[in-house]
DNA sequence: ACTAAGTGCGCG
DNA sequence: AAAGCGCGCACTTAGT
């Protein structure tokens, strides 16, 4: 069942399938270039728009190559909605920003800005598809010669790499983009009517448009009584502020976490306020409109839209779901929501790359903050997630930075390892993730302002902020082998999910809002960070679990080879499946 | 009327 | 600015 061919690391042409190069024809017409390998000529094959996907269809049957393509956020959609889904892929566009700042490499990339993604959002939302004929552009220079060239530089660039980590990484980014078009085609099933219940239990029955809801209009006359200000209008926080102030609340912000330790009438209804004015802007009424369709939340995922590789998303905040609203996520009929989540994902990720085995053994079992009060770093559980999280994120003051330091004692590699990272960093210096991922290099203002404060006529407040500036890029870069590590983690886990899920026997009731490839198959419908949520047949349920399990222990096997590190999981299935099995 | 920046809060 | 990292989005205010 395994299919080395089917891993995502099988990215060297020489034992992967056949790559199929597609780019738009001066024509307007298709271009298909069929290579054995990077060396080999091309077959080359123009069709028509109309006939590009039974093409793909055919070829995805016969020979499942590899889809090297500019950028699958367009290329792909149009195959999935025409029912078409493929194997594997290679996203040149996302390719090209591991590869041209990647400092290991003897064969680096040669930097080109036609394969800069111009920015998230306009590669994301705005941009028409390549499946539009107003796409195609001169400019744009994303014919055939142009990916070609692409590729065989990407290629070459991997093949100079000391070793094959970041063909991996490589091979993972573009199956995590082939998974986060297909899960924005499943969309993650979403009951409006469960959605609707929140909203009316908490906020009332819908206002007209422009109009508070009604349990929000009551809190905010009751602040103005409170404050003495009937007008007020909480949604500002400078006039917020100033009423606060002229009623004796000598807050310096309007932010609930300052506004939770005043005593004042005003506060409780303040919280509730903001609390409900929350929900309304970020995921009311008009959210559900604008977001939810056929009982499907579809947002757009951004892979690598984050420098460390973790994935953005844009429109619907997908990755902002409250957790209030996750009851609104609901399974079709005669299928099941199985999630799984890492705890602790990114201090594991530290304790392996590190190989610091006390931390390796605090690791061990589930909870790792546990785990550090039995060595004895610290007292409570508490104080071990302050520390630790401190420790990765670069904490000084505080709570937390006074608890790092004994960190230091007790897990000495791990916290060499973040430290060196930050003070490569604050030198302006470049680190990287595990698989090679690099961090940016500091732009010129940094640079220019550290160069000026070191010299000889600096003044004395030009030095501190240069070097609170170099210490941010620290923080910055400490965090950022963890955080990017993890993302790895989570690419392979996801690649590790898809693959196995292909394997499983079609459902028994279709799933018929998840489009044509997913209204029968258990598939992936949501992702967040070390987070997913697979919808699937009732009856494969358990299997699935199963599978989420498995993935987890092959993505850590794949990223630490014959290195052993507890990376648990907790899996949960919804209980509709309960009821229906 | 429109845009950019600041504030605040949701997620990991 | 709790307390350090990474995001997206809505709202208000300041600036054009």
């Amino acid at each position: 069942m395994s299919d080395a061919g089917d891993r995502p690391d099988a990215v060297t042409p020489a034992a992967g399938p056949p790559h199929a190069l597609v780019a738009r024809a001066p024509s307007g017409r298709w271009v298909i270039a069929l290579h054995a390998d990077v060396d080999a000529a091309g077959v080359i094959t123009e069709v028509s728009e109309r006939d590009l996907v039974p093409q793909v269809r055919e070829l995805e049957q016969r020979l499942s190559p590899r889809w090297t393509v500019r950028s699958l956020r367009t290329f792909y959609p149009p195959l999935l909605a025409a029912g078409v889904r493929v194997r594997r892929a290679h996203d040149l566009l996302l390719c090209h920003a591991i590869l041209r700042d990647t400092a290991s490499l003897s064969h680096p990339l040669p930097p080109s800005g036609r394969w800069l993604r111009a920015d998230g959002v306009e590669d994301a939302a705005a941009q028409p598809s390549l499946f539009d004929a107003g796409a195609v552009s001169a400019e744009r220079d994303d014919g055939i010669d142009e990916v070609r060239a692409q590729w065989r530089g990407q290629l070459t660039a991997l093949a100079s790499a000391p070793d094959s980590r970041l063909a991996l990484l490589c091979a993972a980014e573009s199956t995590g983009a082939l998974i986060a078009e297909e899960m924005t085609a499943a969309g993650l099933p979403w009951s409006t009517a469960a959605h609707h219940g929140i909203l009316e239990q908490q906020l009332g029955p819908r206002p007209l448009r422009g109009a508070r809801p009604a349990r929000m209009a009551v809190l905010a006359a009751e602040i103005g009584r409170c404050l003495e200000d009937p007008t007020l209008n909480p949604d500002s926080p400078p006039r917020l502020l100033r009423a606060l102030h002229r009623a004796g609340v000598f807050v310096d912000s309007t932010s609930r976490w300052e506004l939770s330790r005043v005593e004042h009438p005003v506060v409780a209804p303040l919280l509730e306020y903001k609390k409900l004015a929350r929900l309304f802007a970020a995921n009311g009424w008009a959210w559900l409109d604008e977001w939810v369709h056929d009982e499907r939340f579809r947002p757009i995922y951004l892979t690598g839209g984050v420098v460390t590789g973790r994935w953005a998303s844009s429109g619907g905040g997908a990755l902002q779901i409250p957790r209030q609203l996750r009851s609104a996520v609901r399974a079709d009929a005669g299928w099941t929501l199985v999630d799984a989540d890492v705890a602790q994902l990114e201090p594991r990720m530290l304790a392996a790359m590190s190989r610091d085995s006390a931390m390796v053994e605090a690791a061990r079992g589930r909870d790792l903050y546990e785990g550090v009060v039995r060595s004895g770093a610290v007292a409570t559980r508490d104080e071990a997630k302050y520390a630790v999280l401190g420790a990765m994120y670069g904490a000084t003051t505080g709570k937390s930075g006074q608890l790092v330091p004994r960190l230091r004692t007790v897990y000495p590699r791990a916290m060499g390892l973040v430290d060196a990272a930050a003070r490569s960093g604050e030198q302006g210096g470049v680190v990287s993730t595990l698989l090679g991922r690099s961090s940016p290099r500091p732009d010129d203002a940094w640079r220019l302002a550290q160069t000026q404060a070191s010299g000889p006529d600096a003044a004395g407040a030009e030095e501190s902020r240069a070097r609170s500036r170099a210490r941010d890029r620290g923080r910055f870069t400490r965090n950022f082998i963890v955080q990017g590590t993890a993302a790895e983690w989570a690419l392979l886990w996801l690649a590790e999910v898809r693959h196995r899920l292909m394997a499983l026997p079609p459902a028994s009731v279709p799933a018929a809002a998840s489009g044509p490839v997913f209204r029968d198959r258990a598939h992936l419908a949501f992702f967040l960070h070390d987070e997913v949520i697979v919808h699937a047949p009732i009856e494969q349920a358990e299997a699935v679990a199963g599978i989420l399990r498995d993935a987890a222990d092959a993505a850590t096997a794949r990223l630490f080879p014959g290195f052993a590190i507890d990376v648990p999981l907790d899996v949960h299935v919804a209980e509709d499946a309960a009821k229906g099995a």
